[in-house]
DNA sequence: TTATTATATATAAATATTCAAATATAAGGA
DNA sequence: TCCTTATATTTGAATATTTATATATAATAA
């Protein structure tokens, strides 16, 4: 796979790869919201949503509607949650893993001493 | 959603959001390979391509396995390729559209030539 | 033991990202 | 026109990431 490939996925990932950016995406399943709205639930401050909104309109991974003063964005491509869900999918995987680690772990120094 | 889990899956994102940790893992797709070999498709140095895998070993993305002064490493979760497949679609998509953008407009200057 | 091979880690400089404060823009109302 | 509301952009400081160089470790061979 050609390296300059790898530079536009890696960047596609970057733009997920912030908490305050994934709870926008997450915010947005329900459909479309203003800026308003999504600062809201975000505990952040007006310029730092609207600075992560351009981030991800520059990935293409959101779409602005303007009606008076008003922002609305929503999702392009729905796929986008598809690909959390996978996440999500994967990072569970992880936690079992670990959980069943740590049962492990507990177990064998009950066994030392016993 | 939870801030803490926005934070974790961020560090998911994170570990995918460079591309030679892509390029490693697209490597690891038809199965283990040593450090030696992931360097040699991937045009970087010894240590860099060291330090890549300790980054997704981190996140769990990859295990080791050592035979004699050898480290084979192999992918930890194959829903990771699942993951990957997604972006590609949605990274297909994002083409599409710009291609179809950039014909809209190509016949739009067309038509006021004519 | 010394040398070699394969990999890992520490360090530091270069670069990129994040955030908040200040400022800009644009629509609508008084 | 001036004010207000909603959002965007610029800027600079703080922080994080990346990379190469140098060094460390561990297995094996000579």
């Amino acid at each position: 796979m050609n390296q300059l490939i790898h530079q536009f996925k890696a960047e596609f990932f970057k733009a997920l790869a912030h908490p305050a950016r994934l709870a926008i995406l997450e915010q947005l399943r329900t459909g479309e919201k203003s800026v308003g709205e999504l600062q809201a639930g975000l505990n952040a401050d007006q310029s730092t949503v609207s600075q992560h909104l351009a981030r991800l309109r520059a990935s293409d991974l959101v779409q602005v509607r303007k009606e008076g003063t008003t922002a609305y964005y929503s999702i392009r491509d729905p796929a986008i949650f598809e690909l959390m869900d996978v996440a999500k999918k994967i990072f569970n995987n992880q936690l079992v893993d670990r959980q069943a680690l740590l049962r492990q772990l507990r177990n064998e120094s009950r066994s030392r001493a016993a």
